[in-house]
DNA sequence: ATGAAATATGAATCAGTGTTCATGTTGAGG
DNA sequence: CCTCAACATGAACACTGATTCATATTTCAT
């Protein structure tokens, strides 16, 4: 279970956050294995022993930013939902779409992070995604119901539409260092709606 | 770039296979970091100083995997393909797909392995998905000059693919560690050619 | 058969890194 | 202005794990 000794003081609070967000940043960037107490302990200007005050090991501090993560992802999609309520389930992908991307840009570090958790810790990697799915599947089930979506088993659907959003934000942020913009975003919602293949 | 040195006998060749061999099962196992040099020839049966015979260092060991498995995939690919030409895009995407598959089942490590060879060697990681997206912008773009694929941008639309591809078999390989049936591949396809929307 | 090249061995080395801990500093409430 | 819990420090420690290398064995062309 992941662990993190909650601050008392208006400064305990600054120093983990300080760490926090340099732990993030340089995950992001290396990796968790590459990246050393040392590196975060110096980004975040504080001493190696100040991290164990607030962690007991490296890995629950990994942990602690997955779960932030995750738990900021999952809100900022739900949030952006509720401000459009009944609307067409592709438009509700269009929000979610708009809103992990900004989120990506936002924490880089995120979809860095946990791409590599698989090998750090496989019971939160799959955790992670399964609760994403777990989301799908509920929206897609209701969609089915309506007869707006197409019969298909809705975890399958799930990882397929995880897949893709992952793999163009590798694509836009990490290979080409560029945004994606309005009509990317247009062409995904489409092939999403309709497929590859032209009408 | 990626070193190996070449046995000159059949039992340099025997050697160099056992280390292969387990080297992709333990990365795919327990990852690049979390795998040992002694777990390695302790699983091939050999000595520590053996490895280093055929290997300057772990990294060239696993480039070299990542290499060589990049290569028989899309080999396989190629020639499946090619075994039914003149088919529609969709009936080639089908193909890649069931080949995609019984590659993952037999080399169970191949994407364990490129998932996490971002953090080890950013462009061996960047540079194995480049290549494929290069295959499927030539295909896409024929298949869009015909009039059968849709508007979009073909690079796009190779990364979307690839990102289903890889999170499908995350799910029924990693997660549900279950083979995807005919069903699962047909619905896969039906997808990829027309959406999530009902027509 | 023979010896030179190729291959195999594994104990010893050595550099790097996560973690500890004894000690010092801070700051808010009494 | 004191005091105590909370917080911060960073040198030292302990341990791991990749790599080396001097030596032994096997292969195979002649």
């Amino acid at each position: 279970m992941e662990y993190v000794k909650q601050p008392k003081t208006k400064r305990g609070e600054q120093t983990l956050k300080k760490i926090c967000e340099a732990a993030e940043a340089l995950f992001a960037q290396k990796g968790y294995y590459a990246t050393e107490i040392s590196d975060i302990t110096h980004k975040a200007q504080v001493a190696t022993g100040t991290l164990y005050v607030y962690f007991p090991d490296k890995l629950s501090l990994f942990l602690h930013l997955m779960d932030n993560l995750g738990r900021k992802l999952r809100r900022a999609i739900r949030l952006a939902k509720q401000e459009s309520p009944h609307t067409s389930i592709i438009e509700q992908e269009r929000i979610s779409i708009r809103v992990w991307f900004s989120f990506v840009r936002e924490h880089f570090g995120l979809f860095r992070i946990v791409w590599q958790a698989q090998f750090v810790d496989e019971q939160a990697f799959k955790d992670y995604y399964e609760r994403f799915s777990q989301g799908y599947i509920g929206e897609i089930t209701k969609a089915k119901e309506k007869g707006e979506a197409r019969e298909m088993d809705p975890a399958l659907l799930s990882y397929a539409l995880m897949g893709i959003y992952s793999f163009v934000a590798l694509k836009c942020f990490v290979f080409d260092k560029s945004e994606p913009d309005d009509s990317t975003i247009n062409q995904l919602v489409d092939f999403i709606a309709h497929g590859m293949l032209r009408e």
